[in-house]
DNA sequence: AGCACGCCGACT
DNA sequence: GTCGGCGTGCTC
């Protein structure tokens, strides 16, 4: 809403805070109001409580339901311009759709300088000199302060000065600094920083674009015939056929019209490869918002979105939030990867943002998948979406067919049976590389004891402890608490304790005893805990010495591994049978991706599926059928069974220290909502509450209520009922509850 | 969620 | 005598 629709200064504007509290809190705009008025989006700071807090201005009242002696008034109007209008657009759905509480969803959305209370402009940094006196002074005379004299010294080198991070990044801390002010041996000025704009001569393309192949060409004329209006499309293509090339020829054809691409990638596909691909490729500038961002770095790259300065900005989840100029389109890969769902606090679903984002801005939207979601494939189905296919890969062998390996009455080293230790041997013997995949890290699952049965229980969750080697320990991968090995069995004293079980440590011990002359790279979230290990990891691969590599899902995802002829899964039987409904879709999903490692480059080949039931009908279609095949069938049983896509899920989560407390709260507020549903005649039910999966969690008890319907809006304002009870409840305090509008997992 | 206020145990 | 435990109540 324009300013100019309101009075130009209203007696109450409502402000949306940083707080768990669903509601907004109204102020008296106080004395200095932007010359140019008021606008919803602007950033005041307000007294709340004992401190002061950053807000957004939301609307204007004329009159407010606090009396008026309590209403107190903006400290500061800290914006003469309003934060854009799209971020504030998407964050209000955002905070009703997932039923979070809106000045906390604004917050979270908003980079951290942002937040609290910087300015909206040009960024300004300190920059440190020497003065006259620093210059001529003898450094001896610091001999006390070892540090001040280092830091004066730095600075009587460098007479254009030193900015803050050259000085931090050298240890030099604020304390330092301002001593050394104090004895007007140093001083600083404040600059801004001139962020460059593109070079625009040259053209748009640092590199020339790759030649298509016909399918290629045929899905990139697709989005052609759209570029001007929301449509989505999906475009599935398996590993190696070329997804990306696609993406960046449609970004060129929107980047060429002045307009903008957001791309988003799944946490683990956002690479320095995959950065430098598009890096290499435009000579505009690529802004990547990632994790390893300063607070200053990610406010410029919003800034340079924002401005439109940044044609293309490429990031995780949460860059689904970052305001653009001139959008023109949203591209989402992998998009049926879990990590685009937040799985606490506000839990947003980045995928199902971006098509809301899109139809907002009249855009089109591509998602990117080999194995696409469910959720994606019903909407081709039901004619919301276009699916362009990619089945052809660039090398000319077929991606590799699945090929099962019954585990049952064969003997197994490090979890590996006879058949797929001799393929590993001819692999290496021809001169290629093989992938281990197991999904589990750690040396084993559990430690058990042979004599009595006894095994590693977690004291604090419902859970084993994992046993690992490197340092030797037990660990609960749930709660992270750990603890020695015991040398005896703690119930039976027997000295008989043994690994149950296989993880990523046992198979890479195993293997390099089996196969001394290769060497062993084992890959997962402890083995990459060095920083730059996994880069160095895959860049010694990449030079395609034979070698074994041994890993979790980290390995499985986005990955070029040339060299790699044999991909063996070591057991897939764990994702198969979990409780989960979306366990099946899932685990296809990952051994499509895993399988896809296998023979990219100049070899055909093969993938070896270890499991349990080789009789499995659904993996027996994945293997036989493929994806699509075994997709179409879920697709079928989740809708005779109701659940998603077909039906539409909340989940409320309840914990507390003692298990009858949040049983009882899930239990009140169960039985007062199936009243209220029934009294206003809502065609959506409430399962529960039941004991969570894992009902124990760092001594905590989990219990849950799941509400279903086919009707999204009666789901929803049933969500906003139990919300609001629960709420107004005082018992709830004790007791710490969420709601999850489409959950990803029930756990 | 913070953060204050408030009323009962082991310390200088 | 007080520092501080976390129970309850409020934030325009």
């Amino acid at each position: 809403m324009p300013a100019s629709s309101h009075h130009l200064s209203p007696s109450v504007i409502a402000v949306a805070l940083p707080t768990p509290l669903r509601r907004l809190f109204d102020y008296r705009p106080g004395q200095d109001i932007p010359t140019q008025g008021w606008q919803p989006g602007m950033r005041v700071r307000v007294p709340f409580g004992t401190r002061q807090m950053v807000g957004i201005v939301i609307e204007g009242r004329d009159t407010s339901e606090v009396p008026a002696q309590q209403l107190k008034s903006v400290s500061a109007w800290l914006d003469d311009r309003p934060l854009p209008e799209d971020w504030l657009w998407l964050g209000r759905f955002t905070a009703r759709y997932y039923q979070h509480a809106l000045g906390d969803t604004l917050h979270q959305t908003l980079p951290v300088l942002l937040r609290q209370g910087k300015p909206l402009e040009a960024r300004t940094r300190e920059r440190w000199h020497a003065t006259a006196q620093g210059l001529e002074i003898d450094l001896a005379s610091l001999d006390r302060a070892p540090r001040q004299a280092a830091l004066l010294a730095l600075l009587r080198q460098h007479s254009r000065g030193l900015v803050m991070p050259a000085l931090t990044a050298q240890d030099f801390t604020r304390a330092q600094l301002s001593a050394l002010a104090k004895k007007n041996l140093i001083r600083h000025e404040i600059e801004t920083l001139e962020t460059r704009s593109a070079p625009t001569r040259g053209g748009l393309l640092a590199e020339p674009a790759l030649p298509l192949q016909r399918q290629q060409s045929q899905a990139l004329a697709a989005l052609h015939e759209s570029l001007d209006a929301f449509q989505p499309y999906l475009l599935q293509g398996v590993t190696g056929s070329g997804k990306t090339e696609v993406y960046l020829q449609l970004i060129e054809a929107i980047v060429a019209k002045g307009r903008q691409a957001l791309v988003l990638i799944p946490e683990i596909g956002l690479t320095p490869q995959t950065l430098a691909r598009f890096r290499k490729r435009f000579r505009v500038p690529v802004v990547a918002l990632h994790s390893g961002l300063s607070d200053h770095e990610r406010l410029d790259g919003w800034l340079a979105a924002m401005s439109g300065r940044a044609p293309i900005v490429i990031g995780t989840r949460s860059a689904i939030f970052t305001p653009l100029a001139k959008p023109g389109v949203i591209i989402v890969d992998e998009e049926h990867d879990g990590s685009f769902k937040q799985q606490d606090g506000l839990r947003y679903h980045a995928r199902d943002l971006a098509v809301v984002r899109a139809r907002r801005h009249g855009i089109p939207l591509l998602l990117g998948s080999a194995t696409p979601s469910l959720e994606s494939l019903a909407k081709v189905e039901s004619g919301d979406y276009r699916r362009l296919r990619l089945d052809q890969r660039a090398s000319r062998h077929p991606p590799a067919k699945l090929e099962l390996v019954e585990l049952r009455g064969r003997s197994q080293q490090g979890g590996l049976v006879p058949p797929v230790i001799e393929a590993l041997r001819q692999t290496l013997a021809a001169g290629h590389q093989a992938l281990v995949f197991i999904n589990r890290r750690g040396f084993a699952p559990t430690l058990a004891c042979h004599q009595c049965g006894w095994m590693a229980e977690c004291p604090s969750c419902d859970a084993r402890m994992t046993w690992h080697r490197q340092p030797p320990r037990l660990i609960c991968h749930h709660c992270d608490r750990q603890q020695r090995l015991p040398d005896v069995c703690p119930t039976c004293a027997s000295a008989d304790l043994r690994p149950l079980g296989t993880g990523t440590e046992r198979t890479e011990e195993t293997l390099a005893a089996l196969f001394p002359e290769v060497p062993v790279h084992r890959i997962d979230r402890d083995s990459t805990r060095r920083k730059h290990a996994f880069e160095q990891t895959l860049e010694e691969v990449r030079r395609g010495e034979p070698c074994l590599l041994v890993g979790t899902q980290m390995l499985a995802k986005g990955h070029h591994l040339p060299h790699v002829t044999l991909v063996a899964v070591v057991n897939a039987d764990a994702g198969l049978y979990a409780s989960d409904f979306r366990a099946l879709e899932h685990s296809a999903q990952l051994l499509i991706q895993v399988a896809g490692r296998a023979g990219r480059a100049a070899h055909p080949g093969r993938v070896l599926v270890q499991t349990l039931h080789s009789d499995d009908p659904h993996l027996r279609l994945l293997a036989e059928q493929g994806y699509d095949v075994l997709a179409e069938q879920l697709l079928e049983e989740r809708r005779a069974a109701a659940l998603p896509p077909f039906r539409f899920l909340a989940l409320a989560r309840f914990e507390s220290a003692k298990a009858e407390a949040a049983t009882t709260l899930a239990e009140s507020v169960a039985l007062a909502l199936r009243q209220w549903l029934e009294q206003h005649d809502l065609a959506v039910d409430c399962l529960g509450p039941v004991p969570a999966p894992m009902e124990r969690r760092q001594n905590r008890y989990h219990v849950q209520l799941l509400l279903g319907s086919a009707r999204r809006s009666q789901l929803h304002e049933a969500s906003a009922w139990l919300i609001q009870w629960l709420e107004n409840h005082r018992d709830g305090r004790r007791v710490r509850w969420s709601l999850d509008i489409d959950p990803q997992t029930l756990s």
